[in-house]
This record gives structure tokens, sequence and C-alpha cells, in this order.
DNA sequence: GATATAGATGATGAAACGGTAAACAACATG
DNA sequence: CATGTTGTTTACCGTTTCATCATCTATATC
């Protein structure tokens, strides 16, 4: 079980549907039905984010949802922070409470360097490289639509 | 959540605590007080071990558990996936479904080297590893025991 | 073979995560 | 200001993971 939380994985995936800043908003219906993600759930996860100061929402007709800041500028890391927090960046492999750098376990020095790997990762991608790429992969998902699911789960 | 399953630290903890095939049988009940490990939790996952074959379980008095294989022969990847199974090995980070080597997502090259990476650690490190630590590592718990717990969550 | 010992097993429960449903509150527009 | 649109909020459900408890079963020993 390594990856980030599903949870994150939809918010990374919802927020690279908004528009920058001034932008126009996009409904939360929309960016579910575009997105796959369960209308109901997403519209609990953009609330948070919003509260979070990730994205803006105005309700009320004509309202919806923009980014607070540039998509060049939001860094998958935040994204998941906001999500699922910071607790990964100090958790052992193995769980062992009894690991910190001064009392390591085996695989800590491995570990500790993994992390930061990812975390440096995780910083160094924005939701404007997230947005390129699904507006290339939009493509298989419509193949996905039309012939028989024999990939994903 | 990074890290993986607390139950697969628990059984990396627990096997390190026994010994080799021909050895003295180890008590369920000890290994518990000794690592911590809830003991009727710990009862389970040995049960669920024997059944994969790592460790030799003989109930009765006089009964107990030792590793099916020396400590030496016995990888941490072969435990977690065990305990785990080994489908962290084909996730995405961010959960997507459509993420494949042939239509990955923007962190797919990078991530599937992260997992090979850490995949060939766990295959690199054995039971003996710990159990050496563990030696070591002794000390600080006798420690964490007299001193009021300023760290262990 | 009776007995104490020790693992095996099944029922149960609490917490976290993913997901649903419905009532609610704000806002643009006519 | 009435209305419909759209996000907000609350409560609830199902599954998985971690954990407990009681009971059953195997076995070494006397």
């Amino acid at each position: 079980m390594l990856p980030l939380s599903q949870t994150a994985g939809y918010a990374v995936l919802a927020l690279s549907c908004l528009d920058d800043p001034g932008g126009a908003p996009a409904l939360v219906q929309d960016v579910a039905a575009r997105t796959g993600i369960p209308r109901a759930y997403l519209s609990k996860l953009m609330n948070s984010l919003a509260h979070k100061g990730l994205i803006l929402a105005k309700r009320g007709n004509k309202g919806g949802v923009v980014l607070a800041q540039p998509a060049r500028e939001i860094t998958l890391d935040v994204i998941a922070e906001a999500v699922d927090g910071d607790a990964w960046r100090r958790t052992c492999l193995l769980g062992f409470s009894t690991c910190l750098d001064d009392r390591a376990c085996p695989a800590h020095a491995f570990w500790k360097e993994e992390r930061e790997r990812i975390h440096a990762h995780l910083q160094q991608n924005t939701l404007a490289d997230i947005a390129s790429f699904e507006r290339k992969s939009r493509t298989w998902r419509l193949m996905d639509a039309l012939l028989p699911s024999t990939v994903s789960p």
C-alpha cells in the first residue's frame, strides 16, 4: 500500500480541469462527469480544498470553481499535503515507532532518501504539467468508453 | 500514507525474534511481550505466516514457533508480500487507473523507478539484518521504558 | 489417558476511508 | 423579490484495517 491516498489523486485530477484565477468557473458536476469522480464526493473534496485556499468557489447561478493561483504555481506536493497531510514524510517504511535519525531501523537511511526523492518530485511537478498530460490522454479515455474495458479497474 | 502496512512491520519485527529452523521454538506470547505487538493480533498474524510457509508452528505443550528457513535467507520482500501482497508494485502514485507503461501519467516513469528501487531494497535485506539491529537497539527500548516517552507515538 | 500448555479459529468491535443522500444557504437574473 | 442554479453542510452507509475475546484443538508429559 504505497501510493498517496485515492482522494489525493482525485484532487490532482479535478484541479487539473480548472481555469487559472480570473478564468471561467467550472461546475463541480461537470468536473465530476469529465473525470469520473463521484459527484457528491468531489463536492466535499472541493469544499475542503476551498477552505485550504487552493481554489475559489462561488455559489449560486453562474457560480463554479476556479484555481486560487495559476496552475503553473500549484505543485503536486501542495495538493497532496492539503489532502493527506505530511505525516508520510516522517513514517518508517516498516512502521517501527523507534525509527528516527539517531536510532534508525535498517531501512531508515534508505527510506529517508526515497521519501526525499518523492517529495522533491512532487514539489517539481505542477498542475500545469498534469493538465497538459490530461489534454493528450483524453483520446485514451474516449477509447475506453468506446471499447470494452480491458484495462482499467 | 506511503509505507507498507503496519501489519507488515509487525511481521518483520516478530520474525526477527525467532530462531532458525532446528532452534528453540519461541512462544507467541513471549514474542508479543518483547515486541509490543498485541498478543491476540500477533497470534493470527503468525498463523497466517505459518500457512504461507514462512514459519513452523507447533502447538501444545513445549510448542512454539520457529522460522521455516534461516533468517539470512528470508528477505523483507518475501515477508511484505506475504502480508500485503504485491499490488503496490503496480499502483500509480496518484491512483490514476489509466496509468500503464504505454499510457503513463506525468509521474509514471518516476514512480516506476522508485517502486523498483524500493523493491530491490526489500529483496536485498533479510531478517538477519533486522535481527542484528534489534539486538543493538534493545538498549533504546529499555530506555523508552524507564524514561517518560518523549518520542515514540 | 488426564492434564496443562500453546497455537487455531470465529465472532465481534472501533476507527479511517471512500462514497451517498438530502436538506440548506448564497447568488445572478428576470 | 421570486426563482432556479450552484456550492455547503450534515448525517449516514459499506468496506478495510487494526485489535480483542472466548472457545476449540493439538500435543508433550506425567
